[in-house]
DNA sequence: AGGCTAACAGACAGGTCTGTCTACCGGTGT
DNA sequence: ACACCGGTAGACAGACCTGTCTGTTAGCCT
């Protein structure tokens, strides 16, 4: 376990740092790998021995992706109480606070699927996250009582979708803000 | 009023009818200028002569865009008979009929937007749009009778980005389905 | 001391992209 | 007759992007 003269962690660390402010904020095709570089002050051999093609960066970008925002999301949701009812209503807030934060820019996924060749490793990725999200939001429903957990469910993503693409846009809170009382709404309407 | 000998339509539409259909399947960005002047059988300087910059032929892919998609939205609401209430659930047929079509690839708005640089003109016409779409549906749910129009409206509109965003993996019409279904549920709770 | 490893520094090749420019062609109005 | 206009055809410059390659430096282990 060497410590090496790095500055902060290790260069694959650095690199990914970079590479995830840079990619959410221009998209992985708005970034060259020389800017890359230049900005995590790593040696161009580094990287492309750390992530021998550009696409393996971008796949290692959306693995962060998946664990910030599927983090944020069952934090959200933990600290709207032991009821999965609650719960349910209150993953929103991670929906709510990313868009608060500055330089919000939509979700990484869709915007990043949206410049990949469809049926490339990136959609596939992609499918993936938005499959285990709504799988756990399933069973969270059907821990609430839903009669058909995955209705709640599809419903429910689709507002998250629908939040996190407006948010392309404009980081309008009032959005999100929108979303989850639509979110209560609906999970009412599925319990009662 | 000159014929020219042009094979089909003005050389203006038909760069713009090749740069809509290639720009919609793999975004702005990854459809070189050099592939829509081939496929539209028209000279660079054609191209350049009607569209100085690649820009002004993104924002023209744009307009028609959103005279086409907002088309179908009223269309679609219109075929739902005349009750303001019925529109509101009716223009979401026009979601399931673009999933249906092959090379669905969820909304050009936002995919083009995430691709383009915050603050630029592509951003601009993209919020424009939404913007012009929302105070339709917000008539509509006035009309229908809505006490919060506004509200009412937003959550359709987030329903709706939403299905579009998810069609930019699978063009999975169950989704669009899942969304017209859960448009009743919010029209019901907002009109009762 | 010497070898190994990870990283640095940067030149370079090959390709692609936008946008400009020159030269030519054919129909139309004056 | 002749200029004009809209178009064709394609070379070209300059930038940028990915990925490879050579050479160097510094720490660690034996």
């Amino acid at each position: 376990m060497p410590v090496h003269r790095t500055p902060a962690g290790s260069a694959r660390d650095r690199i990914l740092d970079t590479a995830f402010r840079l990619f959410y904020a221009h998209g992985p095709r708005g970034v060259g790998v020389d800017t890359v570089i230049a900005e995590s002050g790593v040696a161009k051999a580094t990287l492309y021995k750390h992530f021998p093609r550009k696409d393996d960066l971008v796949l290692a970008y959306l693995d962060r992706v998946d664990q910030a925002w599927f983090g944020a999301l069952r934090a959200a949701a933990r600290e709207a109480g032991d009821e999965p009812r609650d719960q349910l209503v209150g993953m929103f807030d991670a929906l709510v606070s990313a868009c608060r934060r500055d330089g919000y820019h939509g979700c990484a996924f869709i915007n990043t699927a949206a410049e990949s060749p469809a049926g490339g490793p990136v959609h596939a990725r992609t499918v993936e996250h938005k499959t285990v999200v709504r799988a756990w939001v399933t069973e969270l429903a059907r821990r609430a009582g839903a009669a058909d957990p995955e209705l709640l469910a599809r419903q429910l993503t689709l507002l998250i979708d629908g939040g996190l693409a407006s948010g392309v846009l404009d980081g309008d809170p009032a959005i999100a803000e929108a979303a989850k009382q639509t979110a209560r709404t609906l999970v009412d309407a599925a319990l009662n």
